[in-house]
DNA sequence: TTTTCATATTAATATTTATTCATATATTTG
DNA sequence: CAAATATATGAATAAATATTAATATGAAAA
C-alpha cells in the first residue's frame, strides 16, 4: 500500500465510534449490528452505526455475513488488530 | 489514550503528504522545511507544507527546533514509526 | 399474509478539513 | 539599514465528511 491508500484507510477509521467498533471486533470474532449497538451503549443511533459499518466494509476493513435477519460483521483487515493496542497504550500530552 | 484521542491523532496524519513527511522523518532524525519540500518533490506548496507540519506539531506528533533561519522538524511520537511500516507492507484489495 | 424486527438506503443539512493566496515575521547577508 | 531567505499566519473558499431523519427492504413470526 502506498501512502495515499493508507491515508484513505486511516481517514476511514479515524472516528471514535469506529475505533470502538474495531476494539470490539478485535475481541469477538463476529458481532451483529444489534450486539454492537448494545455494546456501544446507545452512543450510536441505528443508521449512523449502519453507515459506519458499511464504510469500513467498503474499504475492506470489515467483512459481513448475513444470517437470517441479522448481519454479522467481523474484522477483515487483521493488521488493524495489531495497530490499535499500540496506540491505546500510549501515554499522552496534548 | 482513549479512542477519541486516537481518532484525533489518526485524523491528523490521514493525509498522503503528511504520511510522506512522516516516512521521511522515520529515516532522518531531523529535517528542515526546505529539505522536506525538496524531498517531497514539489508535491506540496510552501504554506501548505507549513500548515501540515504545524498541525502535526500541535498534536505532539512532531517537534521542532529553530536553527538560524531554518526550522528543523523531527518525529516526536516515535510509536508512529512502528505503525507506518506495518500499514505500508499490507497487500491490497479495494 | 400482516406485523415485527434487523438492517440498509437516500437525501438534506451541518460540520470539518483542505487548499490557496496574500501577507507577516524573523534571521541573515550585503 | 535594505534586500533576501525561510517559515508562519490568517482569511477566504472549496471540498469532503458526519449526522440526522425519513423511508425502504427483506427475513421471520404470529
Amino acid at each position: 500500500m502506498n501512502n495515499e491508500m493508507i491515508a484513505n484507510l486511516l481517514k476511514c477509521i479515524a472516528h471514535p465510534v469506529k475505533l470502538d467498533i474495531l476494539s470490539l471486533l478485535e475481541k469477538q470474532e463476529a458481532l451483529n449490528v444489534s450486539e454492537i449497538q448494545m455494546m456501544l451503549g446507545c452512543d450510536c443511533e441505528q443508521s449512523m452505526l449502519s453507515h459506519h459499518l458499511i464504510k469500513m466494509k467498503d474499504k475492506g476493513i470489515l467483512s459481513s455475513n448475513k444470517q437470517g435477519k441479522n448481519i454479522y460483521y467481523s474484522l477483515q483487515l487483521k493488521e488493524i488488530a495489531g495497530i490499535l493496542p499500540v496506540l491505546q497504550s500510549l501515554e499522552v500530552n496534548s
